[in-house]
DNA sequence: TCCTTAGGTGTACAGCATACGCCTATGATG
DNA sequence: CATCATAGGCGTATGCTGTACACCTAAGGA
């Protein structure tokens, strides 16, 4: 066959991924795109279909970072907390990506191996069944939300520094929180709502 | 002064909030916005400084339709979960709306008042300081994760369709797990979660 | 009655995604 | 080695977008 692809699929997410790492994603356009590869921008289009689907190529990418390996050993809700932070690992270092893994989180192969063995942890705890979907939905809502509002504001950051500021007669309880919140690290805020999703899921009737 | 203003920030809230129902979120445009109105495009720059604070005022005027009066009797878990669901509720009657509500939720007093009352709630539930704003935040980002999920794809939908037709060699657990998510509806999935959440907050050491 | 001021508008511009038609490099074939 | 079919690559054009700017005008106070 004439004339072979002088690119990539990982090339292409590669640079859309440098040009969103470097300004923003409200910098991602086909022309920066096409800019950063050196070529014209209507050459994208022979790679994909449209702005959308290299997006989605792009997200494909990130997910690829995430070690879909389980943890071979340990408590299966320190595994689990592991196989989150991997994911939140590989988002955080993006985190202007965010928006996009909403629109595309389904196509991606990379998601379902990390779901495979999440899902694959909570079997072996004796989660199976209606309450596995459940539980598996449950961990993945919380893990986007939480990437999403620790990218958005952090716990210790202006946000909560502005409900602080509030009136303590018509707010008492949000700023009593938020006087609190400055001191709660990232990490800290991450795993503590994590650990409390996992103490609900390992509660339920039935379960370990 | 002379010539009075002829709208309201809440009828121009309510046209934007129109296009997006009958359009979608991609059919917003400023010019949309105007046609709807009856005015020029540039007649809305009197009233907002740009699109992004347009979408602000849309996300605030679907906070104002979350009830912020928290229930007044009934267990600490229940009132909390009525909260999460009066929220749910707003969003999903205008789902298109969802992706605003990440850009723009720090600044509506809708979510302040509702913050209050689940505060408040946790507090009467012994739950306070930093494991209070750890609590909140939880919440928070399990219900927008999960109405995110909800609106990008039911688990009864297609997208576990097709993961329910996957190989079930290479992805045994996903698979068996998908078969019964399709039994399983929106409002059992939403409580569901939810009710592990707040099982995990409750039976963190030191608390009811 | 007039003046001041803010509301409303039309035009213009840069940037966007992308449909279309053209040119050309290239592997396979004669 | 010459030719050709084909797919990669590109330039142009179109209809969107948000919004800066200059202008007109309606209306309340003096």
């Amino acid at each position: 066959m004439p004339r072979p692809r002088s690119l990539s699929t990982e090339k292409l997410a590669g640079a859309a991924l440098a040009v969103i790492d470097r300004d923003g994603l409200a910098g991602l356009s086909m022309r920066a795109v096409a800019k950063e590869l050196g070529m014209s921008t209507m050459a994208l289009y022979r790679y994909v279909r449209d702005r959308e689907e290299l997006e989605g190529l792009v997200v494909d990418l990130v997910y690829a970072e995430v070690d879909p390996a389980p943890p071979p050993d340990g408590p299966w809700d320190e595994r689990i907390m592991i196989m989150a932070l991997r994911m939140r690992d590989a988002f955080g270092a993006h985190a202007a990506i965010v928006p996009l893994t909403l629109t595309h989180r389904h196509a991606s192969t990379g998601s379902l191996y990390w779901g495979e063995a999440v899902a694959g942890i909570l079997a072996e705890a004796g989660v199976t069944g209606p309450r596995a979907a459940i539980a598996l939905r449950a961990l993945i809502a919380y893990i986007i939300g939480a990437i999403q509002l620790e990218h958005l504001g952090p716990l210790a950051g202006e946000g909560t520094a502005a409900i602080a500021a509030l009136p303590a007669g018509e707010f008492p309880h949000m700023v009593e929180t938020a006087r609190h919140a400055r001191r709660i690290g990232p990490d800290e805020e991450f795993r503590g709502g994590l650990a409390a999703v996992l103490r609900g899921l390992g509660a339920a009737p039935g379960s370990p």
